[in-house]
DNA sequence: GCATAAAACTAGTCTCGCTAGTTTAACAAG
DNA sequence: CTTGTTAAACTAGCGAGACTAGTTTTATGC
């Protein structure tokens, strides 16, 4: 077969069928024979559409993020409110492909983020937060928010009520019994620390981030099994 | 070559080969013969003494953890200072080896992590902190600095200090601006990071999550990008 | 002393990412 | 309409890596 009458490979479809396998059959099963059968093609014609691999999975992260809903910024100048939506909504979209969460670590489109960073310290100034907290705001919750929904997406979502998978109740009592006392699901966990980091960032921003070393006395794990 | 006297591989001189090549040449340069070379074997024979590839890296993964410096309890009960440290602990050993730490991801060793937990379930107890918040805050706290040292890990440590690389001062100007205003290196925006959310969590734990949906009204960043 | 298992090897398979070079069709210029 | 150029597919094949099979030699336990 030549060059046909209407192309057959599009970034867009191909970016759409090598999200459908990583969705259905993981991230390892994403080959370039693979991801070329799903679109009834050979594998090299792909590089006529992109540069390599890399390029493939970078378009596909940029498909997740910027399904993100974007939400209003409330004009009561509770800027906390809208940093909380907009990371539960950046939550949800990873997690709809969860398979895919890891290619965020080396794919995440930062000059996405750029714009969207202008716009929020723009608005934190309105609201009266002080320029010095701009960056300690923006980058732990870029941290946080992204930090803790990959890890939450490399946890098998079944399990994901049964708090620690690995705790035996004979030899863990406090954390099973932790376990049980805990009345929150995932979403709400993650709601509740990124609205306590935003929370602790107001009140208590102004403090002075301590110099302090390592403890003058401690154990490693190690150590700790060890003696154990 | 047959049999030796005295076995050529061990675990652990497999493991610290493993860690020298991935600091030196990154994650992707260590294949088994490339390992196999630095102990001056073949690849297949490094079978004997691991089941596959992944076996090897999440005891690479396991290496990295166990460094993590355990502070001794403050007997004041203060159990955030003794969190914050342990944190700073962790992300210090990881930081380490930066190049390794996506491993951390698919191979952290949860296990080792239960009896951490267990003992620091039993510590947060004996302070007065309720059961019902101890998933909470093991939770995360967990998620906070594996995802945020993970996240830092994987960002070049030279372009550490300077914070927002994408941004342009014609477009993004109050971003660059904050960027200037900020006094914190990246470790302390870390610890300030780690205390911000203990501090919330201690204030305002017994907030209910409330159980809000997405916003009635919002954009997506697509459609934002668009409209720019 | 002998059977067994350990610990190395060689040889080779399979898959994958990617390159080189080819073919045919679309398209723009004269 | 022809013709030259480029686009978009293809086939063939390289090189590397994970892993397997089967072999050899040696240490070790009975």
């Amino acid at each position: 077969m030549a060059r046909p009458s209407t192309p057959l490979i599009s970034r867009e479809a191909t970016v759409t069928a090598a999200l459908e396998i990583i969705d259905a059959e993981g991230i390892d099963a994403l080959s370039l024979p693979r991801l070329a059968r799903e679109l009834n093609v050979k594998a090299p014609s792909l590089y006529h559409h992109f540069k390599d691999k890399d390029e493939i999975l970078a378009a596909v992260s940029v498909a997740i993020v910027r399904k993100t809903v974007f939400p209003r910024k409330p004009a009561t100048g509770d800027w906390a409110e809208w940093f909380t939506q907009l990371c539960l909504n950046f939550r949800t979209a990873v997690l709809r492909h969860r398979n895919a969460a890891p290619l965020l670590l080396q794919f995440m489109p930062r000059d996405l983020l750029t714009d969207l960073y202008e716009s929020a310290a723009i608005y934190l100034g309105q609201c009266g937060v002080p320029a010095e907290m701009h960056v300690q705001i923006l980058d732990g919750l870029e941290k946080l928010a992204l930090g803790a929904t990959i890890a939450e997406a490399t946890r098998p979502p079944s399990r994901a009520r049964l708090q620690f998978e690995h705790a035996d109740p004979e030899r863990h009592p406090v954390l099973t019994a932790a376990g049980k006392a805990n009345q929150l699901n995932p979403r709400q966990i993650f709601e509740h620390t990124v609205r306590s980091y935003l929370l602790g960032v107001i009140h208590f921003g102004s403090i002075e981030a301590r110099d302090v070393t390592l403890p003058a006395a401690g154990s490693s794990l190690t150590e700790r099994a060890a003696s154990a």
